[in-house]
DNA sequence: AAGGACATGCGTCAGCCTAT
DNA sequence: ATAGGCTGACGCATGTCCTT
């Protein structure tokens, strides 16, 4: 085991230790939850890869109990052992309906409370597009206009733009709002003076036309078709190059938001222990007062 | 100051789960 | 059946604290 490897064993494992000890308060299999966290976390800080570091996990729990038996796994078992806990959005308004004072995580996190209240960001894209300058236009459901540069960093180049077509957009065109993202990750809204105008033109080949609001120039001319119409290997190439970068750019923002959320729950949890410890010593008092009530000392 | 130990956060991959 | 979301695991980078 490598030192940096052995280190995360130590790191990893204490707190996958702590976070089922707390949950094991809740359903009341502290034994059973620890080992078989600790057993996982060894195997798979050997170096092998997770499938086959659980399903040692499921053979080191049957050996449990027949240390002779071999690697033959129930299905079933192994099937349970493998199985993925809850989001911890699920676990934690699972809490939140137990415990009154526990907060619910919102499916929409209000985080940026700056942010104005019709501009959405990093919604699920449902059509993409190239620009001539190489940057990827996709447009969500709902009408949320997302602007990513190509290469490299794709959130620090995520730009989003919304529709905002309460106003009153010219025949044809539709008015966004501008998001980019500054070098030290704060939000930068273009205010209306900087809106563009997307322009787009129905057809085989839909065609999107950036302007500065006060120029009828365009800036940039999308000129990609839709991704079921590429043939050519090239154009197959960078499809699915394109289709890489959009999935490692989304999985990126799901992993960050899965660790605030994680972050969050476990805040919850370590908030949840105070109040029952706290509880726990109330009880424990209470019971003392009263044995002392009941059973008066007889001198 | 140098270096080790540790904490924290990020990007990526792989696999499971769920909605369609 | 499949696409997409979620999350554990891994490797890496960076910052902080402590020891020498």
């Amino acid at each position: 085991m490598s030192k940096c490897a052995k280190k995360k064993y130590i790191k990893t494992n204490l707190r996958q230790m702590t976070m089922e000890t707390v949950e094991s308060q809740h359903d009341g299999s502290v034994t059973a939850s620890l080992t078989e966290s600790k057993s996982a976390h060894m195997q798979t800080q050997t170096g092998q890869n997770s499938i086959p570091a659980l399903a040692q996990v499921a053979t080191i729990a049957e050996t449990d109990e027949s240390a002779e038996s071999e690697g033959v796994i129930d299905s079933h078992k192994r099937r349970e052992i493998l199985s993925r806990r809850p989001s911890y959005r699920k676990i934690l308004n699972e809490l939140s309906s137990d415990v009154p004072g526990v907060p619910k995580i919102e499916e929409e996190k209000s985080e940026e409370e700056g942010t104005p209240p019709n501009i959405a960001t990093m919604a699920v894209p449902t059509s993409i597009y190239q620009t001539s300058t190489g940057q990827y236009i996709a447009i969500a459901q709902g009408g949320t206009i997302q602007i990513s540069n190509p290469g490299s960093d794709g959130v620090q180049g995520l730009q989003a733009l919304t529709m905002t077509n309460s106003g009153a957009p010219p025949p044809g065109a539709t008015i966004v709002q501008y998001a980019a993202q500054s070098a030290d990750g704060t939000q930068q809204f273009f205010v209306p003076g900087s809106q563009v105008v997307v322009q787009a033109a129905t057809g085989d080949m839909p065609t999107y036309q950036i302007r500065a609001p006060t120029t009828g120039l365009p800036q940039g001319v999308v000129m990609a078709a839709s991704p079921g119409s590429l043939h050519s290997p090239q154009q197959l190439a960078e499809e699915a190059t394109r289709k890489r970068e959009l999935r490692l750019m989304k999985n990126r923002e799901a992993a960050k938001e899965c660790r605030r959320r994680k972050k969050e729950y476990v805040k919850c949890l370590e908030s949840r222990v105070a109040v029952l410890e706290v509880q726990n010593k109330k009880l424990i008092e209470e019971l003392e007062t009263l044995k002392d009530i009941c059973s008066p000392k007889t001198n």
